[in-house]
DNA sequence: GTCAACTTACTATCAAGTAAGTAAGTAACG
DNA sequence: CGTTACTTACTTACTTGATAGTAAGTTGAC
């Protein structure tokens, strides 16, 4: 009945052009918000990257939303699937992962202002990123949680409150110096700048040394 | 001849009535911009706010993209000016000082939320808050680095090419803590999770400790 | 021949900006 | 003191242009 390879049920939308076709808009989508931001990019814009017309990209996607929505995964997939679901470097091979991570994101300008502006964008009200940044923090800070536990169980130290506020912090840091190195790139160093503040981080959480602030 | 006080020639646009509604209305666009964004904020919502047209606020302020600059200096004016002109803290009083602002805008969510909206949506195209982020990360930068150039001397240690990279990395981990603080307040402690952060960065200038990553 | 991948054509909506008018205040002047 | 001349602070009404989404039709592959 089927007629082809596959003998399950013949699903609608898995012809490989079709597949290359979503992908071709998904990209250009990436481009178009990274550089407009999600409510001042149009799907004329990404629609002509593509060689189509806007309600052709519908066709796909159905509605702006659902593309942003599925621009998210899809690049999260692509990108940092690396750090979630495939190989998670655990421990200290996790830092050296992030600072690698922020100097391989110094030739990919892009890709780094789409999550900078789409994830600052995702506070406002009823944007449909929003759930997507949310649970990718949220996520992210467990990851570098448990390393730090890994970290600290080596050395000793008492997997201290610190954990939390640490695992925040190098988050920010990394996000913080893009929005820095788009606006001005010769002015900040962001592999370097990245490696100093994660290294800072991680020495303060596995040496509990006194503050020199208070 | 002149008849009144000043015996210069008469300014246009300064009675006190006109500056306070143009005081509403910056006041309003803040809000409406962090709340929506520059692109995705209206000229008739900021209306609607301070009861009038949006005809009304082009007649005080031109055009949207010149309300956003008047936002932006106004504001900055206002919130960030003992940062720039007034009592420049010094030295580690100016980090105690940025952990105390961290504190107070855990109270603030507003007022973050406009800039960490409007800060990343400036590197978009063509954003007309592209240059004043520039040059306020450029300034607040400068004035991060010299209180490390104060406090390297008093504890004697050579100042290093490291104060550009934590210079930038403190007022990266701010922004990027106010993100995620945004996003879910309760998973985030703004004020301590920016205190753990800045102190970090802060021993880790002073002391010459080696890497745990190297 | 049927279905997916489109296009064309259209609609509804909404945005910023402009133009012209009005009401109220202020200044100059006799 | 009061009329005239002018300015400021708006409003109403409009233009221009863009946008997301829809509906219906066309084409080509399997």
């Amino acid at each position: 009945m089927t007629g082809t390879t596959t003998g399950q049920r013949r699903q609608p939308r898995s012809r490989p052009e079709t597949l290359a076709r979503r992908r071709d808009i998904l990209d250009a989508a990436v481009e178009i918000f990274g550089n407009k931001g999600f409510a001042g990019g149009t799907l004329q814009e990404i629609a002509d990257q593509v060689g189509m017309t806007h309600a052709g990209i519908l066709h796909h996607f159905g509605s702006k939303d659902q593309l942003l929505l599925e621009v998210l995964s899809h690049r999260d997939q692509t990108d940092v699937a690396d750090l979630e679901e495939q190989h998670i470097p655990g421990g200290m091979a996790l830092f050296r992962h992030l600072v690698r991570t922020a100097f391989v994101n110094a030739h990919r300008a892009g890709i780094v202002q789409a999550y900078v502006v789409l994830s600052a964008e995702s506070v406002t009200d009823d944007h449909p990123g929003r759930e997507f940044f949310q649970k990718r923090y949220e996520t992210l800070r467990g990851e570098v949680a448990r390393a730090f536990e890994v970290v600290c169980a080596e050395h000793g130290v008492a997997a201290p409150e610190t954990i939390e506020l640490a695992s925040a912090a190098i988050l920010a840091v990394m996000d913080g110096l893009q929005v820095q190195w788009l606006l001005d790139p010769d002015a900040v160093d962001l592999g370097r700048a990245s490696e100093f503040a994660i290294e800072a981080i991680v020495d303060s959480v596995i040496s509990t040394s006194p503050s020199p602030l208070a």
